[in-house]
DNA sequence: ATAATATGTTAGACGTTTCTAACTTTAATT
DNA sequence: AATTAAAGTTAGAAACGTCTAACATATTAT
């Protein structure tokens, strides 16, 4: 049984290891808020336990073994939140905090009775993955929207971030998953897009937002 | 902010309290299961931190203060049990070792919504009182099965112990809360029942048994 | 290629929570 | 009342997760 620190070095590690290349100790102490030399024991501990391949001054990589367990964590965190969004109630800026605690609970029946109530999503509810009970993740390719083309309507899909701030932002603009986009026009100076969804006649969106917005494209030969 | 372990030591000492008269170090280490010293040394630091009075020697009594905090810890515990069953349809023998995890998260709006979802409960699955916000608890005082004379009916309204192996008993005889059970004959010998409710028209209940369950006496005068 | 900068490691310490062993105080028994 | 037994305390150690300070290695830039 991992500790509830270990876990947290898991989740970061397999994150981290899937937005970026190359993972090195400095990355890690900055996404859980220690020190470098703290995290430095944590990667020794973790190697030594099977979990982590690791060499002096080498990037950190997780064996099978540590990418399962991770998976697994990330699989409670991201089943919790759609927990807390479809049943519960809770707006999906209010779930990340309460998540990463659940995520730790201890108990294979919890987690199997919310994937059951929810009927077994695969998606989180910021359009993220869900690992599956083996802790394969069936990764989907989105189009970041600040790469569509004027003129092509699109799917809002997921997002890149999910900080709290954002989805305010995101709530304040009336935009959820699952609408369609149609992208009007892109300014050639700053990249911001003119674009209509659903009530929104015309909505300006900065690079800043678009490049956090996943999108489907339309496949064109339908 | 009380630490996990520091709350289940303000939780065990909380319902020592009210099942016993004094506490002392031996009852709250048997019941954490750690060795004497170690309660010892956590008896002192809540005592610094004006949770508990203490003195060398003497009985363990919890201040104002820590039986509050005790109090809401069990509110989270026993709505977070009342939750599992009544919305996610666990049984009342499975989830006292998921809310006792769950009891530990810090999410005010995690535990308000589920008191909302649940109608704001009294009393949990095994019909111990849930505490107010304030971790204010409203007694209600039952008779113990055992005490109860034949001829009469009584309301079956609560438990005393919970273990999930008496809760399994309990499930295979069809027992649960809210039934009517009528006392027909006490064995004098080894005051053994013999109790008819529902579907059930003899059944045996030995003194181990009518010991454990709590009941509500019909008012004679009305 | 050397110096400067960024990154990683080691050593030593601290707070928590736990333990065992040795000792003290209080309570019970005879 | 004296002895025995039960309960409580103190001392010292260990595992975990954290830190800072000092040092070592790699990488980048001039």
């Amino acid at each position: 049984m991992a500790s509830q620190t270990e876990e947290n070095y898991l989740k970061s590690l397999f994150l981290l290891a899937n937005s970026k290349g190359e993972i090195n100790l400095t990355d890690l102490s900055k996404m859980l808020e220690i020190s470098i030399p703290t995290a430095n024991s944590m990667v020794n501990k973790l190697h030594e336990k099977g979990l982590l391949n690791y060499e002096k001054y080498k990037p950190l990589v997780l064996t099978a073994k540590g990418k399962k367990e991770a998976a697994l964590i990330i699989r409670k965190h991201r089943l919790t939140e759609m927990y807390l969004v479809e049943i519960m109630g809770f707006g999906w800026e209010q779930v990340h905090e309460i998540a990463e605690q659940i995520e730790h609970i201890n108990s294979n029946a919890f987690f199997d009775r919310m994937d059951e109530l929810l009927s077994f999503p695969t998606i989180d509810p910021h359009g993220s993955p869900i690992p599956d009970k083996n802790g394969k993740i069936s990764w989907k390719s989105y189009d970041k929207l600040s790469e569509c083309k004027a003129g092509q309507t699109v799917k809002l899909a997921a997002l890149t971030h999910s900080s709290s701030d954002f989805l305010k932002f995101l709530n304040s603009k009336g935009l959820s998953l699952g609408l369609k986009l149609k992208i009007h026009s892109i300014e050639a100076f700053d990249k911001s897009m003119i674009v209509s969804y659903h009530n929104h006649k015309q909505e300006q969106f900065s690079q800043m937002v678009s490049e956090r917005l996943l999108v489907e494209t339309t496949n064109p030969n339908l």
